[in-house]
DNA sequence: CATGTACGATCAAGCGCTTGGTTAACAAAC
DNA sequence: GTTTGTTAACCAAGCGCTTGATCGTACATG
């Protein structure tokens, strides 16, 4: 429990807290963060940080927690009216590219910062993870059983690869570079899909 | 100056250090890894590894310029006895990949901890890097130019997303999962070139 | 309407501990 | 016997986190 969610003050300061902290983790480390710049980011002092959260580990478990949350039911929704396999994993690209780069600063949190957490909570984490990587297996797998996609590449394989493709882009998006994420996601189906090679 | 490389035995405790600093850096993270740890795992106190390093920083930049020297080179040299625009993209995916899965943690520590280098440091390291990538860019610009490459795609958008491809990877591969560098390449090859839809 | 009070929220200060880095003295090696 | 290598002990600075006191406001009481 995340100590008191009682009054809408509180409830502000903690989505305050999540959203400053993911910006500094995602720019500077989990642990180059001290408590001091996180608090003075929300304009108060370090001890009052510590009245809404526990521990600073606990404000990147939530960061991370809702990170997870926010992408698998963007791409459980997007897939969920798509009307063929290759529908599907064009809507799954789309939609998991536009999640990371328009929350850049919470989904970088989560994909690199996440070894800083211990135990439980990085059980939790872990674990939520593991089921984001599962739906995007399943949509791979059915799109293979429906045999729009070639059975050479193995599907263990062809996931992995496929979340290469998408989340190294967390390293160089940035918001003003003159590429929406749906632009960028475009170009990744194209490759994905059909590859580079001049089919002239 | 990082100090002494006079004798050979300084020269192998250097290497020693540049190799459990890797491991460690790439495992733990930068800052969240100790001079006392390090020092620990070269079997030294921590004393000692300020006779070799002027500081923890400086282990870091040798680490980074090292991988990124050894990239480099194994590209260049893969690439220089291509036949083809094509061969030679294959050639530089085969290369990059069996790189970084060999010499996984000096090039995680490259890719990943980056940030921690400040001023000057950073950029030489920068500047290196992007010096790879911009060898990157012109092997695909010379698969272009030849035809072999499809021009839908353009020329800066297809380097990122190949880098996407070949990076991440070190976010999930382990020595005894099965799969080796050549293999994972061989997949990244057919997916980059051909894509992932089914040709019947 | 004035006033007492209870409570959510905030702060300045600081505690205990760890960190990167230093140093004086000493041991090997050539 | 000087150079090269190693150590234990140390330091100043900074860290996460705690604490006792205080502020501000809502509201019940007289």
């Amino acid at each position: 429990m995340t100590a008191i969610g009682k009054t809408a003050r509180t409830q502000r300061a903690v989505e305050r807290a999540c959203h400053e902290g993911a910006k500094l983790f995602s720019e500077k480390g989990y642990s180059e963060t001290t408590t001091r710049e996180l608090a003075a980011a929300m304009d108060v002092t370090n001890g009052t940080f510590y009245y809404y959260f526990p521990s600073k580990e606990d404000l990147l478990r939530q960061i991370c927690e809702d990170a997870l949350a926010e992408i698998t039911a963007a791409v459980t929704k997007a897939v969920d009216g798509a009307e063929s396999g290759l529908d599907a994993v064009t809507q799954m690209i789309h939609s998991h590219v536009r999640t990371i780069v328009e929350s850049r600063h919470s989904h970088t949190t989560m994909l690199t910062e996440l070894r800083a957490l211990n135990g439980e909570h990085r059980v939790t984490i872990v674990a939520a993870r593991d089921r984001y990587e599962s739906l995007v297996r399943e949509i791979l797998a059915s799109a293979k059983a429906d045999g729009s996609l070639k059975t050479s590449i193995e599907l263990a394989p062809l996931t992995l690869l496929l979340l290469n493709l998408l989340n190294w882009t967390i390293f160089w998006y940035r918001p003003n570079m003159g590429l929406t994420g749906d632009e960028i996601a475009d170009r990744m189906v194209t490759l994905f899909l059909n590859g580079a090679v001049n089919p002239a």
